[in-house]
RNA sequence: GGGUCCUUAGCUCAGUGGUAGAGCACCACCUUGACACGGUGGGGGUCGAUGGUUCGAAACCAUCAGGACCCA
């Protein structure tokens, strides 16, 4: 085991199904109604049974499953609960289309009970596919409990809340006007109306009055309206019109006399004309005003909005074209005054997207407002609460302005209301006249027929929290165990439709809330922030992202982008992504991108793992010693230290459903320290011949392993399952899915260990910053020599150079108290410390001085923008004193910083080479250069590597140089104090008196190397200063700034969470990773 | 019309009174015995605009501009 081969990369197609599987099959996630464990319960918002998930469902289901995982390995009995909803309107039309599609019929066709079977047949067929997702999202549902709002049960709740509501007088059945939609022929809820801003048309008729030569000039945006018209309003403070208030219009076109009112709340006088026509039957407003003046209403339209018999001549015809026939006959009686452009809000219906018909009609409603005042006071008590909370004032607003629910929908899939219609002694049912009996069951007397229509969705949907467990039983186990649920998690588009209604209904019937937190979460958009839906063509099915597609798979908009499409992901990536783009009251883009960086993620922590158990050797934990017993490095302590943090603060972040910050946590320990520093530090010990020193990092890599594998599972459960079996270690369960979440634990804790290891990673990171900035190869080792007046920081760095040397990449390291600095050096000032790389050799010292330049000028400009707060006297008199106190520390910093710089910079100044003219005959250089070289220090004994890249280069010389070439070489050779070879250069130059034009052989090494072709440059002695171009970069390079003394910070104060993968890194301020080295 | 939210590096976003941050992208150097889905180093921002409060504003207040969403 301890030897387990792992792949080279993470393949997480094999290791998701295999698991998946295998949580099933074990019944991991199956809930024990018996369980003595404290509570937990989520229940899914049930998407649509027909419907396939969207990444707005696998945002739900991962937020949901993180929580619910997070809980069962606290030791919590969680249910988390699946299921999905019959969505009456949506499933229905979805059918009826398929039907035309395929039979060429309706469904009025077939029948109500053929056309039923139908659309159970489809959602058989199709309802299987949202369950397949969810366990390829690796969502640990028990879906031994997964319910179907259409299932007996369920159903048998319903007619229960149906009955009972109308019993306790807030269900009744009410003539008004409603929202109804012609194509699917329905009645809607207001909510399921949309409102959309429209360009339409304003037209102005005049309605001639009765015995007058007067007319009114009425303005309509819905002139085919008419029609129905039972009165004209004016507004009775309108002068223009008072004398007319009382008297009649005759009606264009219909000829019918109506009468002229004086409504002051319909009319503005301001607008148009100032004559409103009144329209009851086919507008809100209108319906209103005729209830006031008690005005007939008159309705023309058929269900399918056509013209009826009230409509005279226009019977028969669709409305739009009976607008068109009404305006062309008031046109051609003169009567159209005048049209023009308008805005207006066009009220559709969500579903069909036509415009909505106001209509007259029988439907029954719940009375609201009793249910929402218990529940704005449950929130206002505190026993709901909202994450985040600026919802409640949302909550609180609708449900306090809510209407009565029109809950009565004229479909055929759906709960048949339970309501009995007297037969009468004709044989037929007046749905409209008779007066209907509640109750689950005809009454035995009599003929009685059921109502044909069926309930909205959402009234089945709002008894979910309880429905589910096994209400009506008062019972049930399950009803007992877990309700109230603990969370409902859904998107804040729905807080309407679901979670009021279900706070209603859970307080009318269960006399308690349905859950104690409401976590809204934000939508999903695509990269550009546009909300995915069919019709865009934006929509990513996750499983695409999951398991990769081909590019005739996606949408447009994604294969514009990805035309090779997209490459398989996995869940965990997936999953980690949207943890880590959830921010409170914040739209998610997912960029897929993203993803690829969480995928590689993923991999980092794969391989690190595959390094560990490369390097285990037998080791085999027991459990038998706590770790912190061992005789552990000082890496080992510092990684236990940051370990526990990464711990402290995921289950911190997790109690405020912060997930990005949980993420960002794991993220930035995993990959930014972990696999960063500690991997790097524990080679020493693996690699060396000390067993206690290897024993010790096994025993942590494996302890931090287990520990961080198990507190990443709720995110990416695929992965950290796959890595913790394969761990040597004894486990007490046979699935991390069950396994203890790591918890904060105080022994581990060491700050001893994070403060010692602060020098080291400061003296790594200068080194390292010499290195980059200089273009050293990684290859190449070098020497640095570390001053320091802190006895603290030298002993640590003396103490721990093997930690240093072969993360710097050093051949070797000097630690002394400050003093005189070496000759021709890279100095990096830092905390505490001063870093010396002697470049003579190996470097061109020109660039280390506009290095040197560019850090000089950043911190002066830093100590200026300080300066300048106390230039204003209130400053140091006004702001807290230990804010002036730490600029003022900070200027000296700086100052001091900026001083040193500038003494290296002298140091380093240029030295001047001066070279005789070819021409002049032999020269000694050595002798003549002796003076100017005698500050340059010559390597003793040069890396071998640089050995190495030097011979190559004489061998390269041989063959091909011009005599420029020599000389350039010999300066180039100066600059680097070989002396030695500068003079075989310049000897050389002058030997050959027959050019050859040929570049040097050299590679890129180390070592100098002129690639230029020779040019042919006359000048006869370069006399360059810094002729030779160690490295190619011609330009200057950048400067050297650096932040202050990062390490410093004291790892602890972590600054607010942060959101995104990597945030702030708690003690290493950037973290860097320490390959090379080694060679 | 009412309400909510957003505007910080090329992109996506943290930061909410005291030295501008992360990931990705970018540049340079590296096929180093876990990983090129990698390593190291680096460049890049008048924090939407204007005014105010304050010793000090990306942050607080006001106004404006641009964008998103909800409700009527």
């Amino acid at each position: 085991m301890s030897s387990a081969e792992l792949s080279k990369s993470y393949e997480p197609a094999e290791v998701e199904a295999r698991w998946s599987k295998k949580w099933l099959d074990d019944g991991l996630f199956t809930a024990d109604p018996d369980s003595k464990k404290p509570p937990f319960c989520i229940v899914l918002p049930p998407p649509n049974v027909t419907g396939s998930l969207h990444l707005g469902h696998a945002l739900t289901a991962t937020i949901q499953d993180i929580l619910t995982r997070w809980k069962r390995m606290n030791g919590f009995n969680c249910l988390w609960l699946p299921g999905t909803d019959h969505a009456g309107i949506a499933t229905q039309m979805v059918v009826e289309r398929e039907l035309m599609k395929t039979e060429k019929k309706t469904r009025h066709d077939l029948g109500r009970e053929e056309f039923l079977k139908r659309v159970w047949a489809w959602k058989k067929q199709y309802g299987e596919r949202i369950g397949e997702q969810h366990k390829l999202l690796g969502a640990s549902l028990d879906w031994s409990r997964e319910r179907f709002t259409m299932d007996p049960g369920l159903s048998e709740a319903v007619k229960e809340v149906f009955v009972r509501l109308h019993k306790d007088g807030l269900i009744y059945r009410a003539n008004r006007l409603i929202n109804w939609d012609p194509v699917l022929r329905t009645a809607l809820s207001d909510l399921e109306v949309e409102n959309e801003e429209t360009n339409g048309t304003l037209w102005s008729i005049a309605y001639p009055v009765e015995d007058s030569g007067e007319k009114l000039i009425v303005a309509t945006t819905r002139p085919e309206t008419m029609l129905g018209d039972t009165a004209v309003a004016v507004h009775p403070d309108d002068e223009r019109y008072k004398h007319l208030i009382g008297k009649n219009v005759v009606l264009p076109l219909v000829g019918r006399k109506i009468p002229i009112i004086a409504d002051g709340i319909l009319v503005d006088p301001k607008f148009g004309t100032g004559v409103v026509k009144v329209t009851p039957a086919h507008d809100h407003n209108d319906y209103a005003t005729g209830i006031r003046n008690k005005l007939p209403m008159i309705n023309i339209f058929t269900e399918t909005a056509y013209v009826n018999e009230n409509g005279g001549p226009y019977q028969g015809l669709e409305r739009f074209a009976a607008r068109k026939k009404v305006l062309e006959d008031l046109k051609n009686l003169e009567l159209l005054v005048e049209e023009k452009p308008h805005k207006l809000p066009l009220a559709k219906s969500q579903r069909s997207g036509v415009p909505v018909e106001p209509r007259l009609s029988p439907q029954w409603y719940v009375k609201t407002k009793p249910l929402a005042e218990r529940a704005l006071k449950a929130v206002a008590d505190g026993r709901t609460t909202f994450v985040p909370d600026q919802w409640t004032a949302t909550f609180n607003r609708w449900l306090e302005n809510i209407q009565d629910w029109c809950v009565s929908r004229q479909l055929w899939w759906g709960h048949q209301i339970p309501a009995w219609f007297p037969v009468g002694p004709d044989s037929t049912v007046d749905f409209e006249k008779s007066t209907p009996v509640v109750s689950k069951e005809p009454p035995a007397e009599g003929q009685w027929v059921q109502d044909p229509d069926v309930l909205d969705t959402w009234f089945s949907s709002a008894l979910w929290p309880f429905s589910t467990l096994g209400w009506p039983d008062v019972n049930s186990k399950d009803l007992k165990a877990w309700y109230p649920n603990q969370v409902m998690e859904t998107g804040h588009d729905i807080i309407f439709f679901w979670v009021a209604r279900m706070m209603m209904m859970g307080l009318h019937f269960m006399d308690d809330v349905p859950f104690r937190t409401v976590y809204l979460h934000a939508m999903v958009r695509d990269e550009k922030g546009e909300k995915m839906s069919k019709t865009k063509g934006n929509v990513i099915d996750p499983i695409d992202i999951i398991q990769g597609a081909p590019p005739e798979k996606l949408p447009a908009s994604v294969k514009n982008k990805y035309p090779k499409g997209l490459e398989p992901m996995g869940a965990d990536a997936l999953r980690f992504t949207l943890a880590a783009l959830t921010q409170q009251g914040r739209d998610i883009k997912l960029s897929i991108d993203r993803i690829g960086g969480y995928k590689a993620f993923c991999n980092k922590i794969w391989n690190a793992t595959r390094f560990a158990l490369m390097n285990l050797g037998d080791f085999q934990e027991d459990g038998r010693v706590f770790i912190g017993e061992r005789a552990l490095s000082l890496a080992d302590k510092w990684i236990l230290s940051r370990l526990d943090r990464a711990v402290r603060d995921t289950n911190e972040a997790l109690e405020r459903y912060a997930f990005s910050d949980a993420a960002s946590t794991l993220y930035q320990f995993l990959w930014g320290e972990f696999c960063d520093w500690y991997i790097e530090l524990s080679k020493g010990a693996l690699y060396g011949d000390d067993d206690a020193a290897k024993e010790s990092t096994r025993a942590t890599l494996v302890f931090c392993l287990d520990r961080v594998m198990r507190l990443l599972h709720p995110f990416a459960p695929f992965i950290t399952e796959e890595i913790w079996q394969k761990l040597p270690m004894a486990r007490t369960v046979d699935s991390i899915a069950i396994a203890e979440y790591p918890k904060h634990d105080e022994r581990l804790r060491d700050e001893v260990a994070e403060a010692t290891m602060a020098p080291i990673i400061t003296a790594i990171e200068g080194i390292r910053t010499i290195r980059g900035e200089s273009n050293l190869s990684p290859a190449l080792r070098i020497e640095a020599l570390i001053q320091s007046d802190e006895t603290i920081v030298r002993g640590t760095l003396e103490t721990y150079k093997r930690y240093v040397i072969p993360l710097a990449g050093l051949a070797k390291l000097s630690v002394e108290p400050m003093g005189t600095k070496p000759p021709q050096s890279a100095a990096e000032i830092r905390h505490q410390m001063e870093i010396y790389v002697p470049l003579a050799g190996i470097v061109d010292l020109a660039e280390e001085r506009e290095r040197l330049k560019k850090d000089i000028a950043k911190s002066e400009a830093e100590a200026a923008q300080i300066q300048k707060k106390f230039e204003n006297p209130n400053y140091a008199t006004r702001a807290p004193a230990d804010v002036v106190e730490k600029d003022k520390a900070r200027i000296a910093e700086l100052k001091s910083r900026v001083d040193k710089l500038n003494d290296n910079l002298k140091r380093i100044a240029p030295v001047e080479v001066r070279v005789a003219p070819p021409a002049a005959g032999p020269v000694n250089l050595e002798e003549e250069l002796k003076e100017e070289l005698s500050g340059v220090t010559v390597p003793a004994d040069p890396d071998q590597q640089v050995k190495e890249a030097l011979t190559k280069l004489r061998e390269g010389t041989k063959e091909g140089l011009s005599s420029q070439d020599h000389r350039d070489l010999g300066v180039a050779y100066m600059n680097m104090g070989l002396v030695d070879d500068a003079v075989r250069e310049f000897n050389a130059a002058k030997e050959d008196d027959a050019p050859k034009k040929k570049a040097p052989a050299a590679k890129k090494k180390p070592a100098p190397a002129p690639q230029k072709a020779p040019a042919a440059k006359k000048k006869p002695a370069p006399a360059p200063k810094k002729a030779a171009p160690v490295k190619k970069k011609p330009a200057a390079k950048k400067p050297a700034p650096k932040k202050a003394a990062p390490v410093k910070k004291k790892p602890a104060a972590k600054k607010p969470p942060t959101k995104k993968p990597a945030t702030k890194k708690p003690a290493p301020k950037k973290a860097a990773p320490a390959k090379k080295t080694k060679r």
